[in-house]
DNA sequence: TTTATTTACGAATACGTTTAAGTGAAACGT
DNA sequence: ACGTTTCACTTAAACGTATTCGTAAATAAA
């Protein structure tokens, strides 16, 4: 970058000083409305564009925000992503993706970097082997920070997340009320309230209707995908449940394939439910019932928040929605005897999300 | 951030000038191993984070790349991020992230605004949209740029691509060896090289076999998703094609729909092979015949192009590989009478892309 | 010994922007 | 008339780092 065009370039070639041409640039109310034209005129012709690194230096602003997340290769973290996107274009704000891939330590790497300035914010949904809080305690102290999704209890940050305990609650009504008496579930994010809520409300259904709670039927997700799956054979084998459901999505697909594996029908043999974005939830083999987050919605969400506390908006606590997600019937726990013919969710989803 | 530990503090602290530190902290040849040794204590007690902002304004350096794609929300394109972040971690690089949806006014004003020096270098896979290609030839002579997969011809950087026209060629005769003889093709990506290829190898391999070229057997691709699906109806419906080739997976589920609605039977009515990165096609009802872009390896193998530039690496053209996608077969496709029984891509799969 | 070279550091400056403080002129108030 | 505001702009000083150019001392070469 040789001879780029700069406040100085604007100024010296309309005689003024680079102080009127940065506040031109920035609509300052102490620059006349003709001088700031000029600029902006020629600010354009000679397709001027303010360096970043000397704005942030000196203002201390980035326009940047962070996003740290699991993984990006997932759909419901994508459709996030994507929602967050939305809001930080309408601001002209960038967007940093980093993946932690479920690595407390990389985790941690991460959100010390951040600590440099680098970015003005940032929107986090914590790895679920993430143990020790600290650095989350010392972040959020030093800068905006709100958690998404994935969140850990003890933090005094903004949390933007789903109605979890009542999503796991209605996907065991649901399965009792298409028969089951002996659900499994596949629990997943131990340490984070998100899967601790959704494990509790699977066992308050439970217990709401006089279900016995059989720890055996509670396995917890494993990073080793072949042992995830052998995991659930074990469980299927030895325990014969006639429901799962399957706290995250990672652990519904082997499921079926368990299921294929074993001979097993579903939903006649064992029904399923999952949390789930998979958009082609509807045309799998049965099709899979699910609960799934409004991804988009929580990422926008987030990221309005996060706006609002670098706005320096003032909000009260319970202005934070918690919002719902949709339990989607479809094969997989349809009890076939109860509703016959029923096609629920069946038909040609829109692409919503895009 | 007040009182933040700058090369002042340590300086200060160690009685040594800035000069001092500055080189210490960047490991110049010119400081004495005791000296470098007391700096970097010193900084890692005092968590000293140098400043982004000031280091690129000076160095015009700013370990930061952008990488610029139609949509996140696609398995194809965050698993291509994936691989680029993987690459960029390595390098302590950060990864910039921006959608154009498409829209190539959107591209544009990205492009733009990343001539402002925000990055060292730009990732990108084109919007199918764009027809105008002077922005990327201005962007290419002033910031170094690798293009991924969705490519246009007429541009001197490196592209990292796939066997777009003998994937499509492959797909095209694995339909006609199942019996096949009016195959229908769903285009997309017209303007890109991308697209181009596709349909040329769709079009060699009918006429390589003797089969007529009926030109309303193609279909282009909208982003209306209504229409599109109503076109797919209309092309099933009055040309009747024994076989599909979608060449986006966008257009894939619209056609099981479409059969679904139309009560025809996939493959038996109907064979279909898509080019998809989904990873439930083998769970698909019936499981689906892909043509599979090793996207993660092309998110690295861009990302390892760039860094080359960026590293001033002398490399030959040749040396920039294409990569090969595979042709997965499963149900979707396959000819029951021929090979009743094969369950071909068929087994569980390991999550190979984590 | 003298001279040349190397080693290890420091002083000073520049990167491009923002902003506090200041200025001269015009407009206003009384 | 005089002081006071307001307006529109300028001056100059940061922001924190990297780097060029010195330089003094230590070492090597002569």
């Amino acid at each position: 970058m040789k001879g780029n065009v700069t406040v100085k370039t604007l100024a010296k070639e309309l005689n003024i000083s680079i102080a009127t041409v940065s506040k031109a640039l920035n609509d300052s109310y102490e620059i006349s409305i003709d001088t700031k034209q000029k600029v902006w005129d020629l600010a354009k012709k000679l397709k001027y564009e303010r360096n970043p690194a000397a704005s942030n230096l000196r203002s201390h602003k980035t326009k940047t925000i962070a996003v740290i997340i699991p993984e990006i290769a997932n759909n419901f973290f994508s459709l996030a992503i994507n929602g967050i996107e939305e809001i930080a274009r309408k601001r002209d704000y960038h967007v940093l993706i980093y993946q932690t891939h479920e690595n407390s330590e990389t985790e941690i790497t991460f959100t010390d970097s951040l600590l440099s300035g680098r970015v003005d914010g940032i929107l986090i949904s914590v790895s679920s082997n993430t143990e020790n809080y600290e650095h989350f305690k010392e972040l959020v102290k030093k800068i905006p920070v709100v958690f998404f999704d994935r969140t850990i209890e003890d933090i005094d940050a903004v949390k933007i997340t789903t109605d979890d305990y009542e999503s796991a609650y209605n996907a065991a009504y649901h399965l009792i009320g298409n028969g089951c008496k002996n659900i499994a579930y596949l629990h997943a994010l131990d340490n984070l309230s998100t899967g601790q809520k959704r494990l509790s409300g699977y066992r308050d259904a439970l217990s709401a209707h006089n279900l016995p709670a059989n720890p055996d039927l509670i396995i917890s997700y494993d990073k080793d995908t072949e042992k995830n799956y052998d995991n659930i054979k074990q469980l299927i084998v030895l325990q014969k449940p006639d429901g799962i459901i399957s706290s995250i999505e990672e652990f519904a697909l082997p499921c079926y394939y368990v299921c294929k594996e074993l001979g097993l029908n579903i939903p006649h043999d064992l029904k399923i439910i999952s949390f789930s974005n998979l958009s082609t939830a509807p045309l799998l083999s049965p099709s899979l019932s699910t609960i799934t987050q409004p991804a988009f919605e929580i990422g926008k969400e987030a990221a309005g928040f996060l706006f609002k506390i670098l706005d320096k908006k003032h909000f009260e606590p319970d202005e934070v929605p918690t919002l719902k997600s949709t339990l989607i019937q479809r094969e997989s726990s349809l009890d076939k005897n109860k509703s016959p013919g029923i096609h629920l969710g069946f038909h040609y989803q829109l692409n919503l999300n895009v």
